[in-house]
DNA sequence: TTACTAATGGAATTCCCATTCAATTAACAG
DNA sequence: CTGTTAATTGAATGGGAATTCCATTAGTAA
């Protein structure tokens, strides 16, 4: 009936994404998301609601990243419990090391922005590092029940200890760090829950 | 000779850093640095350079503040070693969960937000995290000293552990987390490094 | 072909941003 | 008191921000 669509949703909101990502929300000008995902103006707020709301809708677009991840590690069936998640460090580490080098996590970095004080994002944000979260604590339990925890450490403190270096590799990885410094890092952290 | 300042160089240059450290650079304009500081336009502009220049005095400013936590914890002669780190994290803690609760780190904020891809800036910040490693790095090697460093663990790599743990441990702050379960966290670092 | 619908393009609007500047003020030296 | 100097004040400037709006375009159904 109508016109067609001309632009491609997913490579849309994969580009404003990584926009979003590398500069973070009050950086990334109406301008630059239109300059870097090729849409125009009208396009934008027609197809995608104003500037805040295609910010939740990338970091929805960065959730499906994340979840793929997720299936290749985490619920990756023929991986033993720590190597799973060991595989989803790995698959973390990657991504801010090679196109994505020295982006961080768009989440850590949402976190540590003024974003973090509009409750709504907060909201958002926090249910996409619940997910990664979740995941974790799913092959925590799996391993301690096979006796393969340091005695004296809940699940849910090794969650919080897991996602805690996460947060502190994605800081580095800003900082410039390199794949290889991320990973010993993240070795350390597991072998320090790992019995 | 000529009019003297009616402003306190040291608090104004405090509150901006307030503003600063809690919405970063980007979404801190003029205005609510005016604000909070409650100088006025012409005198921010006379007395404190441009906006770029002020952040960087404020880094400054945020620099004096861990120097003070360093002289207390690391620096202090009467603790021991690994005393002296858990002291430093204590007060690194204590830091950002009272009047400064969820407020993260000025310079890890920084790092996440865009302000990072000025080269000048991240300079600026870089080197304040220099400070604070390098005062790890002197504990670690005298802890190493008297053989209270786990083996195979060289002093550099403890000082990007317990970095890596300090930067997670601000963005769980931004997070919302409290003192207890930042602690917590610490220690388990700390613990995973000592003998 | 024609009428209809929704996407597109970009000019227009309104607002707030950082910065400048000229007038005013306050202390002090003579 | 007076002239000098520098701090203070806030109006003015110019640019860029987010958003709105409407004429144009392109496909579809009749």
């Amino acid at each position: 009936m109508a016109r067609p669509v001309e632009f491609d949703e997913s490579k849309v909101l994969t580009s404003a994404m990584e926009q979003f990502w590398r500069e973070g929300y009050e950086a990334s000008s109406v301008q630059k998301l239109l300059d870097c995902t090729g849409i125009n103006r009208g396009t934008l707020y027609n197809s995608f609601g104003d500037k805040n709301t295609l910010f939740k809708s990338c970091v929805d677009q960065y959730n499906r990243l994340v979840e793929k991840q997720i299936a290749n590690s985490l619920k990756n069936e023929k991986l033993q419990a720590w190597d799973a998640i060991k595989a989803y460090f790995d698959e973390a580490v990657i991504n801010v090391s090679n196109k994505r080098r020295s982006m961080g996590c768009l989440l850590a970095n949402s976190l540590c922005e003024s974003i973090n004080y509009d409750r709504d994002m907060k909201k958002v944000v926090r249910a996409s590092l619940a997910i990664i979260r979740k995941a974790l604590v799913l092959r925590l339990k799996e391993a301690q029940k096979k006796g393969k925890v340091k005695k004296g450490i809940s699940v849910e403190f090794a969650a919080d200890v897991l996602m805690n270096s996460l947060h502190g590799v994605r800081v580095n990885s800003r900082d410039g760090k390199n794949a290889k410094q991320l990973n010993e890092l993240i070795k350390h952290t597991i072998n320090s829950l790992k019995k």
